[in-house]
Formats: structure tokens, sequence, C-alpha cells
DNA sequence: GTTGATAGATGTAGATTACACATAGCGACG
DNA sequence: CGTCGCTATGTGTAATCTACATCTATCAAC
């Protein structure tokens, strides 16, 4: 399942279409766990529902394999469903931790953007020419 | 809580450090240029001076010069000032509907967040428990 | 026994990044 | 003049990260 299909946008020329990246799965997955437990392929599907950009289902099993070896998450196998069985994880004390900083940290870069674009909302980027901080030419 | 020193201490086993990564980086540098033209050196302090987390100057330099290529900013020589030349750059229109895009993106990054997490502040993140969005075990 | 959905993982090429280091203009100082 | 220090922009390189394809395995349905 979601084979990229899902909703490729790209509402500009030929930029590299927006992907979850880096901090931005880390934390969302971070997030996810925070308040359930879940595993990779569960993940996966949130992500997708979530309306979040396209992603990798083997780069989202290898992050969680990844944030669990800094200890941020810890899992166990989980048998007792039918079926293939699932990697379970769930927030460690360090992963609510840095999820709280990353929080702390977004909110300095939310400032960034709202005072460089007014209201965080493309209808209200129009035009608003300031001067510059201290462009201190001529 | 997430106290964290935000300088060099960690608070936990080992955590990478918080840094301007990719899209972070590159849309930070984006809004920046959104409003004022700059070169990189200011671009640096500029970030630096926001509050943001630890960067490399090289990766910014190496950054713009990638938006540069993709078509996101323009430079030109600057060499009215006394001192190194410096290299100048402003948001092309590519670039300004990059950054409209990537807000909207941000947005749905946002909704996760804060659906998981109420309110987007630390001290609220105290007990929430919830069931699982669909578990659906057995 | 074959297909299809679930579930997790890896091989690998290409991209990105951190860290160290290189280059260069210019002012200040002795 | 020499050179130190700050400004300003880069590059070499190893490590890391990511996308894409591919692989194993369980189990239900046919």
């Amino acid at each position: 399942m979601a084979k990229n299909s899902d909703q490729e946008q790209r509402s500009g020329p030929e930029f590299t279409p927006f992907r979850m990246h880096g901090d931005l799965l880390t934390t969302t997955l971070l997030a996810f766990l925070r308040n359930w437990n879940a595993y990779g392929y569960q993940l996966a599907q949130q992500l997708a529902q979530a309306g979040l950009p396209a992603f990798d289902s083997g780069t989202v099993y290898r992050t969680l394999r990844q944030l669990e070896k800094t200890g941020l998450v810890s899992s166990f196998w989980d048998t007792s469903e039918s079926g293939p069985a699932r990697r379970m994880y769930s927030l460690t004390k360090a992963g609510d931790l840095f999820l709280s900083s990353w929080i702390d940290v977004l909110g300095r870069y939310q400032a960034v953007l709202q005072k460089t674009i007014r209201g965080f909302d493309p209808e209200e980027i129009k035009a608003d020419r300031q001067e510059p901080p201290r462009a201190d030419s001529a």
C-alpha cells in the first residue's frame, strides 16, 4: 500500500517533491508513540493518513531501529496476534525528553518563519516589505 | 523537564544534539531571504541569533549554492562594500512558491504533533492516555 | 499451491552533512 | 613592511542518511 500515489502534490515547477526527512519523520514517529504504542507498519499507515508528504516504508523501519539504538524508543516482538510477528515500539523516558526539547526548537523555528511571513498563512503572504535587519549597506 | 542547556550539554544517554537539517535549514534560509536579500555570512549570523540550534557555516554556504542550482534563489557578487566580496542572494519567484508550499506541509506536520501532544506546550504534556486509533486487535 | 495482504528488513547507489582546512580582502598595529 | 585578526566564501573527505528495489516470512482465501 502507500505506493506513493496517495497525493503526489507538487505545486511548483520541478522542485524536489516534499518528503518527510530526518527530524520531521523522526519526531512525527516519536509523537505518534507518545500516546500509544505501535508497530512499524501501523506507524507507516498513520503517517500516510495524516496527510503528510510521501515517505518510504523502508526508511520508517530503519528510522525506528535507529531510534531504538539511541534509546529513544524500545521494542519487543509481539506474537500475540495472528499473522507476521510485530515489533511493538514504545517511547522511552529519554524519547519523551527528546520530543519535548524538539518542540522547544520547533517553537523557535516557527517564530523565525512567523517573523518573516505574517501569520503563517499562505493567503496572507502578499506583500510585506520591510527593511533589512542591518544590511547597513551604502 | 526538557531543560537541556541547548548549548552542548545533553540530558540523556547520547542523543544527537539538535542541529538544523535539511528542510529546516533550507526553509529558514528561504524565509530569511523572503523579506530582504542577504549573503551567506549574514544569514549564518541571523541563524545563530534566532536562537536556533547549532549549524555549520560550510553547510550554509553549500545549501545556498544548492538552492541556487535548483532555482529557488539567485545570487550576484557584491563588491560595493570594502572587504571580501559578498555573494548576495535573493529569493526567486520559484523560491517563494516553494516556501509557501512548505508552510502548507508544516501546517499538517504541526497538526499531527498538536493532535498528539496537547497544546504544543511541554507543560501541558502530563498524562493523556487515549486508546489506539485502530489497534483493531482480535 | 498460488495469490494477496500483512510485517519487517536489507543492499546499494546517490545525496547530505560535519569537521577540518584553504583562500582572499582589508584594517590595525608596531 | 609583516602579520594578526576578522570578514567572507568556499572545498576535501568520511560518515551518515535516504530512496528504490528486493527479500523473507505468516497466514487467509481460493
